[in-house]
DNA sequence: TGAGTGACTATAATTCAATTTGGTCACTTG
DNA sequence: CAAGTGACCAAATTGAATTATAGTCACTCA
């Protein structure tokens, strides 16, 4: 196990201090920019006016920077996702929805903002706990629309939920995973509508 | 049956040459045990007993001669997925035990003969014929199963097969090819049984 | 006392010359 | 002519010396 989940330790300082939002601020255009490996902590610093070793009162690590960094990231990705789903009623189109989003905002980022979208990939490949919540975070949506979809009787109710919800975002995965999506880039313009039409079959009451 | 003096395009040399065999079996022995790149062609044709520049008689490239290491590999695991197919009657069962076997056999291979398997993921990677081939090989054998389940009576008929085809061969991807294999293998133990089940129940007629 | 730092270390990245390696070709030899 | 090779080249790789970087700590000074 590890000790990420666990206690505060997590950010050093306090968690509104206004030079951590500058760190921030200063770390998302040089990541943006340059990217993560080639922006030095002493660079950030730089920037912010302050001394290297100052950084290090508000986090933890380099890493720890990309990971706030990632966060955001990720969390714009489900932000697209409930946007993508939000205000559609019937839950098939919502999971339609939900995996054309997952592609395309995948998609998007990785064109649009492709120095950002690496640290992702590296979130992903060594498991930080961004990239885990990131997870989380959309199995949680799924299993909410499977829930309403079985409310609404639009979804079969014989398989177990949990199950139901664990194979299906199996099938997701692959999409969700930004190290895989880059691997998986030959089928993304199918994927969704094919993926989407197998599993909705899958559920069909 | 005889061979033309002149070269074929595709492989050097006469197809069944005894030395086009003996550079397999060398290069079979070297490339598990050292690895692939920690081979090299005069290490090869030192275990011959030739000149390096002969070998080029017979491979258009070190690549050439991976490919072919390659192929035999694949042709392995397709085996063990034919092996675990064959004799069972309902296509149902026989779609769970492919899915099974692709992911039994993939793991199999990457424990047993690490080495081999990075050839493989370089193929997979690099999209070498051979892995291109592999997949290929996979489509059809699923392509096969759905008609037979079709024919049965075990399996839905309304979607166009071949989109039912494509759903589910995206659905094994990830554990067909040794790159994203390796990236999904925490779900390994079980996700045949839960996307056997999703895509069984997506084919139900 | 607490915001902020310069000087330090251990390790990771980079550089660059020396060496290997993939690949070719003119050539021998039987 | 057919089987087989040594000598050669450009590109890749290695390894050791050098430099840059993440991260710490005792310290300042307001």
């Amino acid at each position: 196990m590890n000790n990420a989940t666990s206690s505060p330790p997590a950010a050093r300082g306090a968690a509104d201090h206004d030079v951590r939002a500058q760190i921030v601020v200063a770390a998302t255009e040089h990541f943006s920019q340059y990217g993560y490996e080639k922006t030095t902590v002493s660079d950030l610093a730089k920037a912010i006016g302050f001394s290297k070793a100052y950084i290090y009162k508000f986090f933890e690590s380099k890493q720890a920077i990309g990971e706030m960094i990632c966060s955001n990231c990720l969390r714009e990705i489900q932000a697209d996702i409930r946007a993508a789903v939000d205000g559609v009623e019937s839950p098939p189109e919502k999971l339609r929805r939900m995996f054309k989003a997952i592609v395309d905002s995948g998609l998007r980022l990785s064109f649009q903002d492709r120095k950002l979208y690496e640290i992702a990939i590296s979130a992903a490949k060594e498991r930080w706990p961004s990239a885990i919540a990131h997870e989380e975070c959309i199995r949680q949506m799924l299993l909410e629309l499977l829930r309403q979809g079985r409310e609404s009787g639009d979804f079969e109710r014989k398989t177990p939920i949990d199950e139901t919800a664990a194979a299906i975002y199996l099938v997701m995965h692959p999409y969700v995973n930004p190290v895989i999506l880059q691997l998986s880039s030959h089928y993304t313009d199918q994927a969704p509508a094919q993926l989407s039409g197998l599993v909705l079959r899958s559920l069909s009451p």
